[in-house]
DNA sequence: TAGATTGTTAATCGATTAACAATC
DNA sequence: TAGATTGTTAATCGATTAACAATC
């Protein structure tokens, strides 16, 4: 019914929420789209534009009404159940990925973190049971979980999506600093850190540059006045 | 003179580099463009267009050789020194992160990292010093720090970052989850994992009511045939 | 040479931005 | 009412995809 609605869309919706409820918290009742996009980072049309799709409707002159709106984006993206998720991957990152979502959302919680390395398995680690790698199949399918977190090694990562497609998981992120292979129907976040930082390092690099180039020729005024 | 590139053809380089080097490991000496796209997953023509801007052919019906790729794309990206980074927040992310890229490339280089908590900090963490919040500014001056990294709880994250432009911070790397402002001079990557985790949640449950809806009308076969 | 892949240009696609009548 | 903001459509922009002559 709402159509197809993209990525882009939906995670821009997490973060209006989570802004919206910082605004709850400090008892602000109603907020406009431009103050939204001042927040946020984006323009006044592209907050309504994504506001939209969850059905609520501002009002001419008044705006938003910040807990009606929390509660439709949640209706629009929050799955019906809270949505179980697993973790392949304990080690630096994976336990960090864990103490970082420890009793966040409530929409989401991750149920079973693996493992191959045997001294992190059978534990609990902030709040999460930890399995060996074997019970992944079983747990999958006992606990009808459809989202995982791929947080092993790059020489790993392949091999446990291949499991986790088998076993019917229909979306991922993938930590791992490797493109993975999956059927069509499974949905993958990349979430590539060395690109992050080798990105930033490049543009920094350049904006260095260019302000060393303007500041040399004495042209620094021109771009930076407007 | 390399014109201007896009944030999105940069992280790709990155990764592509990261495919060629597992593929000189293994002693591979030329790669076609279609063998590269499989790997990382776009197309044949899409990874010519960006090899492009690295100023390396290929040859025709011999493609690339891996080692030349490797060392142009370095050129390309690698900025002319190892670039010193800070991380901002030794919490759980940031140990996870320090770990993450303990000795990987030798093109960037965590140079310190900082915390408000004291028990945190005048330590040394996967080879890393730690120093008190008070001492970025000095640090940053002194080592002429472009990049950050910051890990630090929402709540902190905007004050931090007022900081660093100050400082002349060009480029940042947000694992906050929140919206930062920053003069447009500076570069930022968000890298959200509520809002990855969130989306990849919302994803998989469409497609699980997708599925669920064409094997309830047992139209199940036409897309999937395809 | 014939076949395949290259660099590069043209066409397509999708998302963002700007504009505007409707509305409180 | 006048003023400001809304939902929504049209124009713009940029990136991706497809196509093709050049080349080994």
């Amino acid at each position: 019914m709402p159509g197809n609605v993209s990525d882009k869309t939906v995670a821009r919706l997490s973060m209006y929420r989570r802004i919206l409820n910082r605004a709850a918290a400090e008892r602000t009742e109603r907020l406009f789209s431009h103050e939204l996009a001042a927040m946020a980072g984006g323009t006044a049309a592209q907050v309504r534009r994504d506001l939209m799709v969850t059905g609520y409707s501002g009002s001419p002159n008044k705006g938003y009404a910040v807990n009606e709106l929390i509660e439709a984006i949640s209706d629009f993206i929050d799955p019906p159940e809270p949505e179980p998720v697993v973790l392949i991957g304990i080690g630096n990152l994976g336990r960090a990925i864990l103490a970082y979502f420890s009793g966040r959302r409530p929409g989401l919680l991750i149920q079973a973190a693996f493992d191959v390395e045997q001294s992190l398995t059978n534990r609990v680690i902030n709040g999460v049971r930890t399995y060996p790698m074997e019970s992944l199949g079983d747990i999958l399918e006992e606990q009808k979980i459809r989202v995982a977190i791929i947080a092993v090694p790059g020489s790993e990562a392949q091999g446990v999506v291949d499991k986790l497609a088998d076993a019917g998981v229909l979306g991922l992120i993938n930590f791992a600093p490797v493109p993975l292979r999956v059927p069509s129907h499974v949905y993958v976040e990349n979430v590539d850190m060395t690109a992050s930082l080798e990105t930033v390092a490049y543009f920094a690099n350049q904006r260095a540059a260019s302000f060393g180039e303007r500041r040399a020729t004495g042209d620094l005024s021109r771009k930076e006045e407007r």
